[in-house]
DNA sequence: CCTTAATCCAGGCATATACCTAGTTCCCAG
DNA sequence: CTGGGAACTAGGTATATGCCTGGATTAAGG
């Protein structure tokens, strides 16, 4: 009955016995380890449709709230986007470098770096939204349309339940 | 009307004017983004459960994947965690190094390496189990019970889409 | 037995991501 | 005006992850 004793193993002596804790993880019911797997899997998909465009799905992401946000500071991008500051700083290098996203510092504070997307980056970011749509087109054709806007809605909500947490709640 | 102008420009000249694709894009409704972004902040939260015992909340899976699989190859390890096998090649290093897994040529072909949890692999598997539950139960605790396992669910059955997509279905 | 294709692993290279920290700038109280 | 704390950015360090590729081994044919 040895959920995960080695095949190989014969003597008794070191059978190793896992706690209720341990069983429950390895019976495959993480929900860290789910979204992690998922998210290999469609991120692959998506960045293999903007492969011909020259982004990654996250350039894209954070091209896209660059735009939304109209010219956001690094942290404010960073805060959106739910990743850490210094991520975001290292993940703008290349976009910055291409020239697709520009910056300066921000002149009523100038420990804030503004960042913009070039015109050839709006131009970059048009283009490439085909391929994206072609992506997402092809998940919802996979997965089915209404269960996907579903499954957005509820990581969404997971994302707003995680953060409200997250600031208020220490106690 | 514009959805994503920078708030400074005034020239009406070079007013770039998105396609319906990117709008959409724009919108916020990228399957991947979303994905992406509850990712980062569940596993920063798994991660934050699991420091203590020294393991990030991929080690711990691709441990526990292991003592399930009872001594696979890397190539059969990475199947089944949906990962690239030159990554998980990478992520087996430090683990290695710790010696929390062990490895070894595979007698039948010498092409494959046959991994395994040593003892204090084991040991410190079961320990982690004990904070990987908590921060489990912490999510369940925020998102609710049959809402995260309903969550769990359709994640999983995503990636058996894709799976079964990704193999046969190429025309 | 030998050539050739398939399989497997790790290293090169690039991005993604986190935490911690030093340096800069700002802001507020004194 | 000044001193101290807060806010912001980037660099150091480490893991995570992918693609491509070379080297080794096996398997399949001839």
């Amino acid at each position: 009955m040895g959920l995960a004793m080695p095949p190989e193993t014969e003597s008794m002596t070191d059978e190793f016995v896992f706690s209720d804790a341990a069983r429950e993880a390895l019976s495959g019911s993480c929900f860290c380890l789910g979204l992690r797997k998922a998210n290999r899997q469609v991120s692959r998909l998506y960045d293999e449709a903007l492969l011909a465009h020259g982004l990654t799905v996250g350039q894209f992401g954070i091209m896209g709230h660059i735009e939304v946000l109209g010219g956001p500071s690094v942290q404010a991008l960073a805060d959106r986007l739910g990743m850490d500051q210094s991520a975001l700083s290292r993940s703008l290098m290349p976009i910055e470098k291409t020239g697709l996203v520009v910056s300066h510092e921000d002149d009523s504070d100038r420990r804030r770096r503004i960042v913009r997307l070039s015109e050839a980056g709006r131009r970059r970011f048009d283009e490439a939204a085909r391929s994206w749509l072609s992506a997402q087109r092809r998940i919802e054709e996979l997965y089915g349309v209404r269960r996907s806007r579903k499954l957005r809605s509820r990581l969404r909500e997971l994302v707003a339940e995680l953060k409200k947490a997250g600031r208020g709640d220490a106690g």
